[in-house]
RNA sequence: GCCCCCAUCGUCUAGCGGCCUAGGACGCCGCCCUUUCAAGGCGGUAACACGGGUUCGAAUCCCGUUGGGGGUGCCA
C-alpha cells in the first residue's frame, strides 16, 4: 500500500489517519508500505514540507518502508503513460481554457460548471499550451469497489472529460497517481473520502492501459509485468471540525507538528487517530497498543460517517498515557520541554535531580507534556512569578495571611535538621490550629508565597525539594511585600 | 445545477432482526476522598432525524423525505 500526501503545508491530522489505517493494513497482511510524495504541483510543493511529513511519520512510529518516493522525479515516466494514452486514442488536445468553457456554457444558457466538449472531435494535433483531456465514456457505469462502503457505482454520463496532461506538458493528479500504482504494484488504495469521486476517472485510466497492454517499467520492480488487477479501494471518513466541515489547513488546528509541540506523546495520538472513524471489534476499551490495533483492525469494520477530531479526549487519553508511564521515563519524556530554549528560568538553572524528586507528583496533573514547566518553575527561579488574582485572593485580600506566614516561618525554621514533607504537613497542621483554620484554607499564603500561585502541585513535596533556605527565604520577602502593601513581581 | 457519500447521547462510538426500558468513552453536573489542583471512586445528564413499508418482531432490512458533507480545477 502506499501512503501519498502532497506536500503542500504542514502535516494534517488527516493525513496522519490516513498513514496510520495504510500502516495497519501493511503490517497485518505483510506487505509494504511505501512513502510517495505527490509533488506533480510544481507550484505549491516546498521541500521543508517533504520533510515535515518525514519526520511526522517518523514521531508517530510508522517509517516508511519504501521511499520517500517522489512523482517530480518521474516526469519521464509519465511521459511515456501519455504517449501510450494518446496513440491509443484516449486522450485529445484541447486549447480551451476555464474562461472559454464558462463564457461558451453562460451563452447557451447553462450556469454550471463543467466541461463542454468543445474539442473532443477536434482533433487538434498534441502542443504548446493544449491540455490533454481523457476521451470518458459517454455511457455506462463505472463500479469503484470499495471495502469500506462496497460498490459505488458513477455514471458515466456525469463525468466530463477531465484534463490529465496540463498545456505545458506536466501530468496531473489522476494520471500520475494511476501510473504510480500499476509501477508500484499496489494492491491497496487506502485515502480519504474526498477522492471518491475521482476515483472512476483512476478506474477508467487503468482500465485504458490494461486495454492496450501497458507494462511496468522496472522502477519498483520487474520490468515489463502487465498492468496489474484493480487495487482494492477504500475511502475512509472525513476528518471534520466543530462546524462539521472538512478540516481545514487555515482555519483549524491540524498540524500534527503542533500537537507533538505541545507535548502530546506519539502513542496516544496513534491511539486516538485509531478511533476515528474505527473502533476496536471486542468493544472492552479505547485504549490499546499499536499491536493489538494491528491485530484486531479490519477495513470493513471502518465507518461510513464523518467524524470530529476532538481535541479534548485526545488531551484526556494523553494524561492516561502519561499516568500509565514510569517515573523514569517519564522524567526523560519531559527533558525537551525542561531544557529547551523557551523555558521560564535562566540559562543552567534546571536542576534534574530536583526535577525527578517532584516529577511523581507532577505526572498526575498534567495531560500534556507542554504543562510541566509551569508545574515546577518555582524550583528553578529566583523570585517566583507571582499570579496577581492569587495574590489578591489570598495574600492581599487575606487578613489572616501575614499572621500565618509568621507562624509558618517559625514553625519551619524549628524543622531544618528535619525537612521533610511529613514533617512539614505536621508544622503546617500546627500552625493552621493556632489561627483556627482548616489546612486547606491555612495553606494558600504559604503556597503562594513559595510558588507564586494558588494552584500547583502537592505544597510539602514542593517545599520538601525547594529546601529550607529558599523557602523561608520567600515566606520572609512575602511579609515584607504584603507589609509595604506593593504588588509582587508577576 | 449535476454526481457521490453519510445519518445512534454535545462528541467519538457499540449495535450488523428479538440479548436494547439502547452499552462504553470524552465532556458536563453532583457526591466521596483530599494539602490547593489533579488523579481516583460512586452517581447523574443525554441519542436511534422524519415518514412509509417488509416482518410475529426493526436502531438494525427496503423506499422516500429532510438534513449534513464531499466532488464538480490545466489542485491533490
Amino acid at each position: 500500500m502506499r501512503f501519498a500526501p502532497s506536500p503542500t503545508g504542514y502535516f494534517h491530522v488527516g493525513s496522519a489517519r490516513t498513514a496510520l489505517f495504510n500502516w495497519l493494513v501493511a503490517r497485518q497482511s505483510g506487505g509494504t508500505y511505501v512513502l510517495r510524495i505527490e509533488d506533480t504541483d510544481t507550484e505549491r510543493n516546498r521541500e521543508e514540507w517533504v520533510d515535515g511529513i518525514v519526520s511526522a511519520l517518523h514521531w508517530l512510529g510508522m517509517d516508511p518502508d519504501e521511499g520517500p518516493y517522489r512523482q517530480s522525479l518521474r516526469t519521464a515516466r509519465y511521459q511515456q503513460a501519455i504517449d501510450a494514452l494518446w496513440d491509443s486514442g484516449h486522450l485529445f488536445a484541447c486549447g480551451c481554457t476555464h474562461d472559454e468553457v464558462t463564457a461558451r456554457n453562460k451563452a447557451a444558457g447553462i450556469l454550471t460548471p463543467g466541461y463542454d466538449g468543445h474539442c473532443r472531435s477536434l482533433e487538434l494535433p498534441r502542443g504548446e499550451g493544449r491540455a490533454l483531456r481523457y476521451r470518458t465514456p459517454d455511457e455506462g457505469v463505472v463500479v469503484v469497489p470499495d471495502a469500506v462502503r462496497g460498490d459505488v457505482e458513477f455514471p458515466c454520463s456525469a463525468m466530463d472529460d477531465f484534463v490529465a496532461v496540463k498545456g505545458n506538458g506536466a501530468p496531473l493528479f489522476v494520471l500520475a497517481n494511476v501510473v504510480d500504482d500499476i509501477d508500484m504494484a499496489i494492491t491497496h488504495v487506502i485515502r480519504g473520502e474526498d477522492l471518491l469521486p475521482t476515483t472512476p476517472k483512476g478506474i477508467l485510466m487503468w482500465d485504458a492501459f490494461t486495454s492496450i497492454g501497458w507494462t511496468t517499467d522496472g522502477s519498483f520492480g520487474e520490468a515489463g509485468a502487465p498492468t496489474p488487477p484493480l487495487p482494492v479501494f477504500a475511502h475512509l471518513p472525513m476528518l471534520v471540525n466543530e462546524a462539521r466541515k472538512k478540516l481545514s489547513k487555515r482555519k483549524d488546528p491540524v498540524a500534527v507538528e503542533s500537537y507533538r509541540d505541545q507535548g502530546y506523546l506519539p502513542d496516544p495520538f496513534v491511539n486516538y487517530l485509531g478511533l476515528l472513524g474505527w473502533s476496536p471489534p471486542n468493544d472492552e476499551t479505547e485504549v490499546f497498543t499499536r499491536d493489538q490495533m494491528v491485530q484486531w483492525f479490519s477495513l470493513s469494520d471502518v465507518n461510513h460517517s464523518p467524524a470530529f477530531f476532538d481535541v479534548a479526549k485526545l488531551t484526556h487519553m494523553n494524561g492516561e498515557y502519561i499516568r500509565a508511564m514510569g517515573t523514569d521515563d517519564f522524567v526523560e519524556a519531559c527533558r525537551p520541554w525542561l531544557e529547551g530554549e523557551s523555558v521560564p528560568w535562566s540559562d543552567g538553572a534546571f536542576d534534574l535531580a530536583a526535577f525527578s524528586a517532584m516529577a511523581p507528583v507532577v505526572q498526575e496533573r498534567v495531560a500534556v507534556l507542554g504543562e510541566v514547566p509551569a508545574m515546577v518553575d518555582f524550583l528553578f527561579v529566583d523570585t517566583p512569578a507571582f499570579d496577581p488574582d492569587s495574590w489578591a485572593k489570598s495574600m492581599a485580600g487575606d487578613d489572616g495571611a501575614p499572621a500565618i506566614l509568621e507562624a509558618a516561618m517559625v514553625a519551619y525554621e524549628a524543622l531544618r535538621d528535619d525537612w521533610t514533607s511529613a514533617a512539614l504537613h505536621a508544622a503546617t497542621l500546627g500552625v493552621a490550629e493556632s489561627v483556627g483554620r482548616k489546612l486547606g484554607n491555612a495553606q494558600a499564603p504559604v503556597r503562594i508565597a513559595v510558588t507564586g500561585r494558588r494552584v500547583g502541585p502537592p505544597l510539602f513535596e514542593a517545599l520538601e525539594v525547594l529546601g529550607p533556605d529558599r523557602t523561608l527565604a520567600r515566606l520572609r520577602s512575602a511579609v515584607d511585600l504584603l507589609a509595604s502593601g506593593a504588588m509582587p513581581p508577576t
